[in-house]
DNA sequence: TATTGTTATACTCTATAACTATA
DNA sequence: TATAGTTATAGAGTATAACAATA
């Protein structure tokens, strides 16, 4: 239950208030890992090609990712981060990284030590 | 990221795939907190009350719940659990915790004392 | 006249099926 | 013939506005 509210919480600090969770699950995937094809992005948050496509051409009207067709086989499309993109995604994790730390701030030298050992052992489990 | 991680992984487990989360979030708060007015159930979930009154209609459709008006105050509608809607919340319950027990099972105990130490700690920050 | 619930309608996000361009 | 992407269309879930019943 901790894990479920804490998530809802963080979440609900963005940059960009009517973007999706999804939009912004591509634009910090893309920062993260680098360009991805279409096809790539859809498998990554499991979503259909056909949803990615759309989810897609809302970054692109936005100015967030840009579309280029790839040289060796052209009928891939390649969607990278624009400057704008990588500035919502930053901005987004400047938010969260503000709202944990004054979070963090109020619980004893303690409990932070107590969090820093438990993060690394929730990754574990989510992982299986 | 991990508190993400998890949450997203312990909320795939569920005893009817295709309830939506906002379905089986209605059931589970009349489990815990009791009956509740449709007004009350959007206020808690955060809906508006047409949302919230096709979701009952859902679930009411289902089984899972009742709809009575309310004596003292006839607009009212008192929405409650049927056993059927019990049942899945436990079963639910159930398959989170069988999750959640088989990986914890994995781990050392010095690691589930570690997390064990964080979940109140998660939990305050998420009331912030 | 105000409040509670409901219906009407529209928008977003997701999906499957069909289509286009390229390999 | 197969694959990557796109378009067409439909099904959930959400919202706002309008309505009905009750206080």
């Amino acid at each position: 239950m901790a894990t479920f509210r804490l998530a809802r919480r963080l979440r609900a600090e963005r940059a960009v208030d009517s973007m999706s969770d999804g939009q912004f699950a591509v634009l910090a995937a893309l920062k993260v890992y680098g360009p991805h094809t279409l096809g790539e992005l859809a498998e990554r948050e499991r979503v259909t090609a056909p949803s990615m496509n759309r989810t897609v051409n809302c970054l692109q009207e936005s100015g967030f990712i840009t579309r280029t067709p790839m040289d060796d086989d052209r009928r891939k499309v390649l969607v990278d981060l624009t400057p704008a993109g990588r500035d919502v995604v930053e901005e987004t994790v400047r938010r969260r990284d503000a709202w944990l730390e004054a979070a963090l701030g109020e619980l004893t030298d303690a409990e932070r030590t107590a969090l820093a050992d438990a993060s690394a052992i929730l990754r574990k489990l989510a992982d299986r």
